[in-house]
DNA sequence: TGTGTCGCTGCTAGCGCTAACATCTGGCTT
DNA sequence: AAGCCAGATGTTAGCGCTAGCAGCGACACA
């Protein structure tokens, strides 16, 4: 009984023929049953997918997208992987899509808009129905690229302005802003922005709490912005830079929970007062922000939402219908905690 | 001059034909200048890269993939994507196959063997040339899959010690052990363990921690283990109901660092002196953790690294090389700190 | 009984690319 | 000067699947 293997073919690959064969009927029944599943008889239905199942049959993905024009990837692009920010995007990016049977292909571009069209070029070769970008700052030969390919698109993050372009997001500045205000309610003066991993949302952020300053007739703050990745450590660090440069800064506004979080850690090893000597502010309130002590204030951002509505809209998108907006702003909430 | 469009075929995209036409050549030689970069002089190369850059050529590797029988795929499984520790693993992942031309596919089991297998199943529509799985616990049926397609496979983050597996890890039990031996050295005597997300690793911590105490003939550890999701918060919740279980408690390992941070959080808001009244360590040293005050201790855990290693041992096996080892063990550093 | 309709099923012709062979050129040996 | 090799280039035949249409039987109606 050799040769009793379930296979035809001589790549020892079970194909659509053979469960066809198996099952007495022909490729393009079980292309059905295994696609939308449309015009097959359930008796027939169920003898294919009995057929399928005995011999194991796997479907191809790529033969699939060559003969469809259809490969039913997304490619995604985020700035980095390790930014837990940028991960729950992606959870809820992938939430939406893998339903309707949509992989992601992902790549980071390391904060870099060449980095990003060298990736996006590297994508394209998956042939994806759709594209998801972090921002709204790009390469104009990335853009140049999308419509050339007719691609959909779906800007993440930011709100896009520009006629044509989709997006979902908030505003960064606002974030800044709404900061600031807060900062300067509860009394304080002497402000303070620092910032790292330069990106254009940490500018924005940055760009906002300034504008809200300056708008409410204070004094500039004082801003110390290094191009370093960001990290808690840092954090811990520039808290003592800002002070050895400023040492009357009552209130510092981090572009983000990791470096805020980081100078709290370093008041409270250093023995300043949060808030009483020194408030502090961060942004995108992390999980544990909530939990630290003091507990830290600071903008919460919707990322998993963004990625869940950037996904629905590229949906809409990839269907050929026209979402019901094209800039989705999802806002964002000013969580005022013990440290300021 | 209508219609003066780079383009020949039907659905408007420009095709390896179009690029050959172009440069005055055949389809098989840009297909050489694309791959490996076979045998092409460097004129006709030089006159196919430009025909392809004014075109604006992108390859399909789905048309690759089917007629070459290698899809340059390499499919990742990972509990989870929001946890750093996989996260880190995936980059040091990504950083090894990319140069190679592999791209990551990836999907995230949620800790669910049976979740596993499903989304293995679709992860092989891909044809990928090799799987990265995340520990060493799966279905049956996940290991039969892997072997009827012959697939290079290996196993990440615990050591596999069956005879035909491959792995890179290191010892969970080893390293919950080694918080247990500095506990006891410090003069801890009143020893617990706290755990959720009940996946194998975080078991195998549980058990190499117990059997340590064990072995030093201390009295067996207070064990409070939950099944829900870990966070910081949660960190914070089950230190209040260890305490309240068993007061008497001096020194609590927490499975990750998670938990160990929403501890020392909560144990300073509750004016609890740690590592005075209580000490507490963590697991994987998470970048903050350095950081906190007091800084925690805890077992790092070389995750990029296994990550790296992982990669590297797969790509000697899709080349049809054997891998010098079988078993690779990254071992771990038990980073003691102000915490204990 | 003829005709129209509808739901199911099958056939044919590729999708864009590459493996494996076939062919061609030019320089080098004898 | 003929022969020969090696590197460069071209030809052919699919890889596994699906779009688009054609065929076919069953049923309702006149």
């Amino acid at each position: 009984m050799a040769g009793r293997k379930p296979r035809t073919t001589m790549t020892g690959r079970v194909t659509m023929q053979d469960v066809a064969a198996q099952a007495g009927t022909s490729m393009i029944s079980v292309s059905r049953v295994f696609r939308s599943g449309g015009q097959v008889s359930p008796a027939l239905r169920a003898r294919i997918e009995a057929a399928a199942a005995k011999l194991g049959y796997v479907p191809d993905r790529a033969a699939s997208a060559l003969a469809s024009a259809r490969s039913m990837n997304v490619a995604v692009l985020i700035p980095s992987i390790t930014n837990t920010v940028f991960v729950e995007m992606l959870a809820g990016i992938d939430e939406v899509l893998s339903p309707h049977g949509y992989q992601m292909i992902m790549a980071t571009t390391l904060y870099s808009a060449a980095e990003e069209l060298r990736l996006l070029r590297g994508l394209l070769a998956f042939r994806p129905d759709g594209v998801l970008l972090t921002g709204i700052d790009h390469q104009p030969a990335t853009l140049q690229l999308l419509q050339s390919q007719a691609l959909p698109a779906v800007h993440m993050m930011e709100l896009n302005g520009q006629p044509g372009a989709y997006s979902v997001g908030f505003s960064q500045e606002q974030g800044g802003a709404a900061i600031a205000r807060h900062f300067l309610a509860r009394g304080y003066r002497k402000l303070g922005f620092v910032a790292a991993q330069l990106d254009p949302r940490t500018i924005a952020r940055g760009a906002g709490f300034r504008q809200a300053v300056r708008e409410a007739g204070e004094a500039a703050p004082y801003e110390l912005m290094v191009p370093e990745r960001s990290s808690v450590g840092l954090g811990a660090k520039l808290l003592q830079e800002a002070l050895a440069a400023r040492p009357a800064l009552d209130a510092l506004f981090f572009c983000n929970d990791d470096l805020a979080q980081g100078a709290l850690f370093q008041a409270q090893r250093l023995g300043l007062a949060v808030p009483g000597r020194l408030a502090i502010a961060g942004f995108n309130d992390l999980p544990a922000s909530a939990w630290t002590s003091p507990a830290l204030t600071s903008v919460a951002t919707p990322r998993e939402q963004v990625g869940r509505r950037a996904a629905a809209m590229l949906l809409e998108l990839m269907a050929g219908r026209e979402p019901p907006t094209r800039c989705e702003d999802l806002g964002f909430t000013l969580n005022v905690r013990e440290s300021s």
